[in-house]
DNA sequence: TTAATATTCAAGTATTCGCTTAAGTACACG
DNA sequence: CGTGTACTTAAGCGAATACTTGAATATTAA
């Protein structure tokens, strides 16, 4: 009447998953997947690890079934499996934020000058949008906005941001939003836009912590 | 402007919590400290595990903050951290299930003859309970119990239930609960009780996913 | 068919992990 | 104040992991 053997056989497969969320690279292939799906080179290149380690690592995470690939002619595309990964990622990094202080500090440490001010709340930014007091903005880079993006959002990646100052209206407040909470992009462009004196703010969370509702 | 420095602090942070959800026997003892806190030598002896393994893994987990310990006399106490805790280690078993065949193949290979039927679902509990229609068992050991239950459920624990049939009315179901989704002391009392005649059914899930809502 | 590109695989090495045994520490109780 | 119980820590060793380099494979395009 020993349970023994079943527990034996059936924790080292949810171990597997475990396992592949052990590796800080790995959990950074996992969350750059969430915000689209990527070739193995882009993902070296964001990441500055090399190709093959990347790979390796996708391998990973593909055998345990964290993601999925298709051939895309010489490329192959690698995406999150499903919504459930997403959520799983998105609930470890949550357990992270309350209880290691030193996320919190970490957060403290490379908090962009400029940027600080209480964030919008979701709800808050719907009123806004409707009433036309606000203009939502996608800082992340293209691909991940044509992969998903709030509705209403126009795609300004940060970096494109300095030369397209003069397509922002300045009678409305702007709000940013990129790839979630532990992203920087959001807060350069505000402490950018702030300089540039628009009325500017960050969203609450990011993409994911959206879709993931 | 590059993010690299900050996530190369931040990432191997996120992956704490990862590497101390990799090894099967660390999920074991997560397990069954979501269903009550427990001594060290209580830990051990459940698992089958030396006194020396369980704390070095509970050390482990601790690090990680996912679990907190209290001193109890000459014994120490170890407890889930909170209940994020417990819906990250629902959430990863959510995607195991949902997302690795052998989880299935192994849930049925172990499967409890004579056990098998539907689950309840929980909000058909409510109602059956009710109009009282139903008659709620929690199988788990008392320990587990008393730390917390549904309410309205009787504490019987699976290997004192052939002694204690006599207790158990014949005109109601009877509905039983135990660990979860991967617990088989439900199925192993459902199969009991029908064999001595009773309308027994097993309810969906148990104490923890109940508990996380 | 061949060359080019993108990715995977294999081998080697340094590091970390998991478990055991044995010693060490903390608290309770007589 | 010493003894026993419950737990933690240290040392040691074999297994698994992470990253590098270099070779192999698969697909496209010429």
């Amino acid at each position: 009447m020993s349970h023994r053997p079943f527990k034996q056989r059936l924790y080292p497969e949810f171990a597997r998953i475990g396992q592949a969320l052990a590796s800080d690279k790995r959990l950074e292939l996992l969350d750059l997947l969430a915000q689209a799906p990527r070739h193995v080179e882009a993902l070296a290149t964001e990441t500055e690890m090399s190709v093959a380690n990347v790979s390796q690592h996708l391998q990973n995470l593909r055998q345990a079934r964290l993601v999925e690939t298709e051939r895309d002619g010489t490329k192959v595309l690698y995406r999150l499996a499903d919504e459930d990964v997403l959520r799983l990622w998105l609930a470890l990094r949550s357990v992270a934020e309350s209880r290691l202080a030193e996320v919190g500090q970490i957060a403290r440490e490379f908090a962009v000058e400029g940027a600080n001010g209480d964030e919008l709340p979701r709800d808050e930014l719907a009123r806004l949008v409707e009433r036309g007091e606000a203009f939502l903005i996608d800082v992340r880079p293209v691909i991940e906005y044509g992969h998903g993006h709030l509705s209403g959002a126009v795609s300004m990646p940060v970096e494109e941001l300095p030369e397209r100052l003069e397509e922002l209206p300045r009678d409305r407040r702007i709000v940013a939003y990129c790839r979630g909470t532990y992203c920087l992009f959001a807060d350069e462009a505000v402490a950018l836009l702030r300089d540039h004196g628009f009325d500017a703010h960050r969203l609450e969370g990011g993409w994911p912590e959206w879709q993931a509702e």
